[in-house]
DNA sequence: AATTAGCACTCACTATCCGCGAGTGCTAAC
DNA sequence: GTTAGCACTCGCGGATAGTGAGTGCTAATT
């Protein structure tokens, strides 16, 4: 489709503009790259470049940007993925270093160093675990009418919530309440389990109903919301730094865009859904790719994590279209890396 | 020290210059008071008030506006803070509805909502539970290799952390040295438990030396967890709608000061560290009040709020000194008798 | 036929200037 | 003590001109 020269050409335009944040020109591209024609040369193949849309001109007599069909065939066939600089890879192993033992701090942390190192956002998804299984469910009294519940999942999730419930049960009716539903239910899909499956588990107890009802509609709560996946934004005054939100209107509302986090989340999560893929895999949606309300002039690159190999999760990083795409790859990648080895240790 | 005319005058500047951000001259002032002077004979005092250091100009030719000094005594002296409009009670009466259980929770919501409504940095800090008295200790197998430590607080604080410990150990042998500590400890503050007296409580159990100090170890460092405080900012992005923060650069250098999160924290700990003062009980601190690199442009106004009579920590708001500190003042204390009952509710 | 030199043209950006208007301080009259 | 009047200040918004990096096109060169 390009012959080489437009790639040479192409592919120098989207790093220029990435370094530089402004429309590249003729003979500043050839001043940079030591290319060996003229810029009327230049200047032809940037016309055709533009007819075939992977160039445009923010007005008619300034230089080039990339389109996100330039982006997006940059990102496809020009870039090359190098290996991080030592000094990274350091930054970011001193982040694992000290053993974390909660995947969800793992998680967190290593959207922070992604911000950090990158000076956009970073968002983190938690795995999802709907099709994980139930090892374990405790209940624990905290004091009367107060209890614990404790779910465990098969994955390595531990979770817990503080719960209301009747005054009147005691520790030790409450420990063998916990004791019937985790026998139940072990081993089952959390997609699985409904409310009728608990009460089932927990039938025949010498409990009131009432009472029973409420503890186990609690239980039944609280392995519920093992599933629900969290979302973890880092980062978001780093984008101040960059030149496309000197504009503190655009900023804001960008801000605002990334405030409804359900939505981003849920398109995120949804990207990855195919299933099949593998750990580390990675994903780049450019600009109007993006069909979010409010995303349209920004990129996002993102990437399952794996935890012991079939639970995953998402972490990636959001910023201006105009984002040092391969930098940021080898980093989501070293980071995988780092966050599968963290946590196969943690987890066995 | 300030005549009846200049504290009129004073209040006026300060709540014009509230609501429009910019200076205010001396005939909108008249417009919009409807004082029964003339403009020059304002001036005159705006004169005065400005050699006495509660007012200042921008520029030579330009309306005053409120000095550190002038915010300060128009908060202790002119300030009449009146009922919150009903629509503001609804909206916040609605947060509190949903019963929330766990008090972290309900200190979120509670920042979520106080940012909402004023569109200003809202920040809260957990309770300081150093003098808080240890309850209950439980050690839970999540399996081999793997336990939860439940800490639980007479204050009502439960907390827990996932821990790894050596495979000989049993679950049966586990639980019982979780008895074994809760009970040597149990009654104790916070503060006064040490490495060496979870060891002690832990003594006498036929458990290899070398497993159970391991245990022992994380057993302890969980009990330390508990009293660290937790800090939650909110609404940070909701500040660029602030004119004072349209320049870019400024809102950067904010929101980074902003990030330094264990030094407002501990600045805003130490304000209410005093003791003896009652819940409720409000601070506002003024642009050069405050001693920190990066908030002289602001201000800070918080308060304490309890549990259960004791254990308090804080919340509130920070924004540009151009606050409505009346408005925010009356939404703290509302805030507060909601915790404090929403709380006093769910602990009991 | 592809490349390049040359040139006229475009257009954002910056600086400068100017008039407007809201504000001030001062003086003198009330 | 208050106020009317007035000269003065100064930020702000709009107009204007110059600059420079960029373009597209044409014609000459390879």
């Amino acid at each position: 489709m390009l012959d080489d020269r437009k790639k040479q050409i192409l592919k120098a335009v989207v790093e220029d503009y990435v370094l530089s944040a402004e429309p590249v020109g003729s003979k500043s591209l050839i001043n940079r790259h030591r290319l060996k024609v003229s810029s009327a040369t230049i200047r032809n193949e940037m016309a055709e470049l533009e007819e075939q849309g992977f160039l445009e001109k923010p007005y008619t007599s300034a230089g080039r940007i990339p389109s996100d069909k330039g982006y997006r065939s940059y990102v496809e066939d020009l870039l090359e993925i190098g290996e991080m600089s030592e000094s990274q890879a350091i930054a970011i192993r001193s982040v694992f270093s000290d053993s974390i033992i909660e995947l969800t701090d793992l998680i967190k942390k290593a959207a922070t160093v992604l911000s950090q190192q990158n000076d956009y956002v970073s968002v983190a998804l938690t795995p999802r675990y709907a099709d994980s299984r139930l090892k374990q469910v405790k209940l624990l009294m905290i004091e009367p009418g107060r209890a614990l519940v404790v779910v465990v999942l098969a994955a390595g999730l531990v979770k817990d919530r503080l719960v209301r419930i009747p005054d009147q049960i005691s520790g030790e009716e409450l420990g063998r309440l916990g004791e019937a539903i985790e026998e139940g239910l072990a081993g089952k899909k959390l997609a699985d389990i409904t409310l009728v499956a608990v009460a089932g588990a927990a039938a025949d107890q010498a409990i009131p109903d009432a009472v029973l009802n409420q503890v186990v509609y609690e239980a039944y709560i609280s392995i519920k919301q093992a599933e629900h996946l969290e979302f973890y934004i880092e980062g978001t005054h780093r984008l101040l730094k960059q030149p496309e939100y000197k504009d503190v209107d655009k900023a804001h509302r960008f801000l605002q865009a990334l405030g409804e986090e359900k939505t981003v989340a849920g398109y995120i999560s949804d990207l990855h859904e195919g299933g099949g893929e593998e750990c580390g895999e990675y994903m780049v949606r450019i600009g109007q790719e993006i069909a979010l309300e409010g995303f349209e002039d920004t990129s996002f690159i993102t990437s399952s994590y794996c935890v012991n190999g079939d639970v995953y999760g998402q972490i990636g990083v959001i910023g201006p279209r105009r984002m040092d795409y391969g930098k940021i790859i080898s980093q989501i990648r070293f980071i995988n890396r780092a966050i599968n080895e963290a946590s196969s240790d943690a987890a066995r």
